[in-house]
RNA sequence: GCCCCCAUCGUCUAGGGGACCAGGACAUGACCCUUUCAAGGUCAAGACCGGAGUUCGAAUCUCCGUGGGGGCACCA
């Protein structure tokens, strides 16, 4: 760690309202990284203030898939923490007190109106060609009066109180000052009629309360950031600093993922959503790296990085400002790449459950052998089974027509077979050194090219048309299995 | 309609006035390696949205256009 950097406490605050996404992914792992460079404080805050778009199974669902990525919060609902509790939904008392003392400052108003008003003048608006926003009536209400209205029980929301000449600049540590016009913001909802706040203030407050230093969310804010600025302003605290990080697209760069674009991709075998990367054969690993690099990068040459490579060498200011498109192939490239760096017995600890859920038995005996076999040509987990499931299977499916050819009839497939299966006989063991010059004088003596015979063997022990070096295969089947696959082999061809 | 943001190869990007007839990666094509498929290696093709300025000099700065994206809820 080459930082000087004070400690920076930086929030993941998501809402609860479906899976965590690639984009959310992405948020959360800029914020774990700009926290452990510091020695800071990563923390997990749930944003459950809206009760209609609330789905009891996300939070879980976040909790999961930032355990399976490997950065799991410092303070948050489960961990707690000096700031707890960690949930919107049981801070609202705290929202209230401010949005009053907004309303005592001078900065918010009690407002009266009711929904079905509100959208009458939004229509309204709308048909005048006017940009929709809420037209002050209850802001010019008298104070007092306002005051014994909300407290007789009247139905209210609190606005917040937006200034209406000049203008306001705020500052965005990508985009550098970002400056509106007041009279083009809106007198925006602080607290719902359900007495529960929005994100407006919510956010606001819990960022300052649990002091948080650094705030990288995604760009759908940049249009509020001012207001956002202004309710920081209002109650006189410090700002933080604000990150706005650029929008992820689909793969074809026009617009953002839909879910008709989530289902798509789903089919095609590719993950949006967090909780599917582990079933279509990616390792956190590759994720972290792919995600890390979608908006952010290093330099002109590095592309491979771990977690801690990742804690090492994050900067804000290498951070693109410009909208990415997802591109999942090279999700795959990243991941190929990873599970090659992996540790042989490591890999074979990932690739077993696959075996299983294929319903075969991975003899732990040769596991490692067999993943050594594989990992170096394999991209994704899910194929792993394809190729190698062969050695967990206790017959192999042999496919006539791939061996026989219009350059290898049956006939000399059969002797092929034969002449193989006696030079391994002869063998008392099997290994390249020993056969494979036999191997190649056989195919002249038949007046075959070598590929012919290696690929009658590699049929005849894996009934796969691709699959692991012939000799990496042998040693790990064994002889006796060899040589058992071999006969049965032959004795197919000969009847053909 | 109004507001905001963005703009380099198909895609992710390096680049922050001369180091750039623009570098890397994925994908694509060719070749090498080779018992298959990969992996690995070599090579190829491929971009500064347009126009004005500023400057001796612009991918880099300014403005205008255009294109793309986002937002305009008692959602976040």
């Amino acid at each position: 760690m080459t930082t000087t950097n004070p400690p920076a406490r930086v929030r993941f605050a998501p809402s609860p309202t479906g899976f965590l996404h690639i984009g959310g992914a992405r948020t959360a792992l800029y914020d774990y990284l700009l926290a452990k460079q510091t020695g800071g404080a990563f923390i997990l805050r749930i944003e459950d203030t809206d009760q209609k778009r609330y789905q009891d199974t996300a939070e879980q669902d976040i909790k999961d898939a930032l355990a399976w990525m490997g950065i799991q919060p410092d303070e948050g609902p489960d961990r707690g923490g000096p700031y707890a509790p960690y949930r919107q939904s049981q801070r609202s008392q705290i929202y209230r007190d401010i949005a009053e003392e907004l309303i005592e400052k001078d900065q918010a108003y009690y407002c009266f109106c009711t929904t079905e008003r509100l959208s009458e003048v939004r229509d309204q608006q709308q048909k005048n060609n006017q940009t929709p926003h809420y037209d002050g009536t209850c802001r010019r209400l008298d104070k007092k009066e306002a005051v014994n209205r909300a407290a007789s029980g009247e139905p209210h929301v609190i606005r917040f109180k937006s200034p209406r000449g000049g203008t306001t600049t705020a500052v965005d540590a990508l985009r550098g000052e970002i400056t509106v016009e007041n009279s083009s913001l809106d007198d925006i909802i602080l607290i719902k009629s359900t007495g529960l706040a929005v994100y407006h203030l919510a956010a606001m407050v819990d960022d300052h309360l649990m002091g948080i230093t650094h705030v990288f969310r995604g760009s759908e804010w940049l249009p509020t950031f001012p207001i956002h600025v202004l309710v920081y302003r209002a109650l006189g605290w410090d700002e933080p600093i604000w990150v706005h990080l650029s929008v992820l697209l689909k793969p074809d760069g026009k617009g953002k993922m839909s879910k008709r674009d989530t289902e798509l991709a789903r089919e095609q075998g590719y993950p949006i959503f967090m909780k599917d990367m582990e079933d279509l054969g990616y390792i956190p690993e590759a994720v972290i790296n792919w995600i890390a690099l979608m908006g952010w990068s290093y330099d002109d040459k590095t592309e491979y990085f771990t977690l801690s490579d990742l804690v090492d060498k994050f900067s804000i200011d290498k951070l693109n400002p410009s909208p990415a498109a997802i591109n999942f192939s090279k999700l795959d490239h990243f991941n190929g790449l990873h599970i090659r760096e992996l540790a042989v017995e490591d890999f074979a600890k990932r690739i077993k459950p696959w075996f299983e859920k294929a319903g075969l038995l991975p003899r732990d005996e040769i596991l490692v052998p067999v993943a050594a076999a594989l990992q170096k040509r394999t991209k994704k987990l899910t194929e792993v089974v394809d190729m190698g499931g062969f050695f967990f299977h206790d017959e192999v499916g042999l496919a006539l027509d791939r061996i026989v050819s219009s350059k290898l009839s049956a006939g000399q497939a059969a002797e092929a077979a034969e002449r193989i299966l006696e030079i391994f006989r002869g063998l008392d063991e099997i290994t390249q050194d020993k056969a494979e010059t036999a191997l190649r004088e056989l195919a002249s003596q038949m007046g075959l090219k070598a590929g012919q015979i290696f690929g009658l063997l590699r049929e005849s022990l894996t009934g796969q048309k691709v699959s692991p070096p012939i000799f990496d295969i042998i040693p790990i089947l064994g002889r006796e299995l060899v040589l058992e696959r071999l006969e049965k082999a032959h004795k197919i061809l000969s009847k053909a």
